[in-house]
DNA sequence: GATGAATGAGAATTCATTCAT
DNA sequence: CATGAATGAATTCTCATTCAT
């Protein structure tokens, strides 16, 4: 009769112990050792449910991005279908509301998976997955206001925005007035769509 | 006679290893050695011209700045003073015509120093003193067309695009439409700036 | 009413485990874990069966040396027992027609083994112990044609040839023609025996 | 004005702590720690001269290599350019004379080093590449007094009666009568080769 | 100024063994 | 008998920094 399996609560144990770490160190400076300490486990035990670093930083990076996409469907629910500017702000708000001002260490942590993304091929490839999935979500709402051929550009300079209000919030936070990431975004949103919008309708 | 100091050659030779190794393996991936092999010196060497590893850093975080507002400054010789719109998108320019199409290595460091900036305090306030520089420069510009109350919010927007596409182009070129950045930072400024004016003159 | 042990099964699978492991991989590198995944068994019922990881090795010698006594014994069988020649080329066909050419894992294993005992005591003798009986047995057949003053050397020349091309056939397979090592170890022994025994004789 | 440079001495130190640790351990027991210790370095110079643990490896074989290569000139120098029956003995002595028997650490450590070119694919290119050459020289002096045709099996076998006197005197010794290695493997030589001379002048 | 050898403190990772179930 | 999670020591390798020359 084995011990039932306490592997899944292991690794998220883990995954959140690298995310604390990471967030208050960076992803080199935090030791295996470190991040058994903050989830409460041994440091074998690590790399019995990992087999490497890196593999955690996967994980964090999928699961982060799992996090956005759920803030995101959530602020859909309370919208109509066919309300495509309704629907860009919320996945604004999504990311900003909660994200650069609430969650620091999430925040900290994205942008540490930015930067690692730069030369860690098998980071890359996760990062760029989740971030395309992002985009193509944000340009399929945009399409539906300025059409395909602009959207791309478009949506690229929004979800930019988003990503860099990320940095500054991480890095230099004082700079960027409190609470203002997201209105400003949505007020880039609205020139730029309307604007457009006007353009392309003209 | 003492033979004539070369210790700024050196140094500008160690910074410039620096940024090549950094931009291909990150900070702290970065060793000395290799940083010296860059620099074509020996690695006893560095740490005659520099107290540590993050002196050099501190030193590129100035000199990126430096070589950005060196750019920006170059394009505001060919407006008019009071070309506030002129200028603004001169400035966008001057960071993303350049920065993120052109010089990846710079760009690659600098989000690097970005993350940097997250844990190490001196590489953050070095990091923050460059940044604030920047923002308040674009706030100047930005203040003459929507008034000092909102100019904050609107340049911190303006500027965390440009940082976000700095971001995305290091860590997922492809992604963004190549040569899409500049022009899309100054739309979105364009509808800023001008709806905010038009309601703020309204 | 008890299970019925399967003791005898399950350590003769960990046994073979260990020789496909560790023909592969070498002794120190085959570890527990990967011994059991070969076993098709669970890491904790290889230490339920075996106190330790050596005890699976001194199992696997003395495994490894029976099989080799068993195919000289079949080969014993169709020969006279007065026919010393025949059964000397019988005891070397028996280890290299069969060993040096076809089992590769069990002659990978047995030089891993050889060169184990060098270090570790308990493998050492059971080394030792497997090596001084084939050795004793072919000494006999020797003694029977050259006198037993000189057998326990020419006894271990052949031996030697036997374990050099052990050695040789894992090492650096292609260097030694296909299927030339029992017929050259014959004529070894033909002629070390037949000038000998001549001399002897004289 | 550099400190003059030493890493030759070095590099030869811990070769031979390699050795000597390796003939007391085995290689994958011979931790770097011990290397250091048994050189008189400090442990992270070793990696200072030498990429890894198996860069010490390769280089201690092609210098037994190199050793035995010497053994067997110097003896050649004895003889006539035309004693091909001397000069197979004088091989043979060069390998058993000195080096089953004096040179117990060398013999381990060859023992050791054939197991570990089973798995490691770089050491057994070191390993096959000496061998090869042993192998070819000792050939050519076979080839003058049986022809080419049977040459290369003959030299297989008297060079595995060698290989597998290392074995023994390693791993068993006491089994094997002291003294005995090199004048039963030179009888060995005199019975194959001077039956198949007669044969091949028949 | 310059060299490159030297140090020693970590770092990730592996692994035999134990043990709760 | 059986499982597989858990432990902690050991190991290889990296690296900023120092220093004799």
């Amino acid at each position: 009769m084995p011990r039932p399996s306490n592997t899944e609560e292991r690794r998220q144990q883990i995954v959140s112990g690298l995310l604390r770490v990471m967030s208050e160190r960076g992803y080199e400076r935090a030791s295996v050792n470190e991040i058994a300490k903050a989830a409460g486990l041994s440091p074998g035990l690590v790399h019995y449910h990992f087999s490497d670093k890196q593999e955690i930083l996967l994980v964090l990076v999928r699961q982060l991005a799992a996090r956005a996409r759920e803030r995101v469907a959530k602020r859909f629910e309370r919208l109509g279908a066919d309300d495509a500017r309704g629907r860009i702000d919320a996945f604004l708000d999504a990311f900003l509301a909660t994200g650069a001002d609430a969650d620091t260490s999430a925040v900290a942590g994205w942008v540490t998976i930015s930067a690692e993304a730069i030369r860690q091929p098998e980071v890359r490839a996760a990062y760029e997955q989740v971030v395309r999935a992002d985009l193509e979500q944000l340009e399929a709402l945009v399409a539906v206001l300025v059409g395909k051929r602009k959207a791309r550009a478009l949506a690229a300079g929004l979800f930019a925005a988003v990503q860099g209000y990320f940095v500054l919030s991480a890095s230099s936070p004082g700079l960027v007035p409190a609470g203002s990431a997201a209105n400003t975004v949505k007020h880039m949103a609205a020139g730029l769509l309307d604007t457009s919008a006007a353009r392309e309708g003209a």
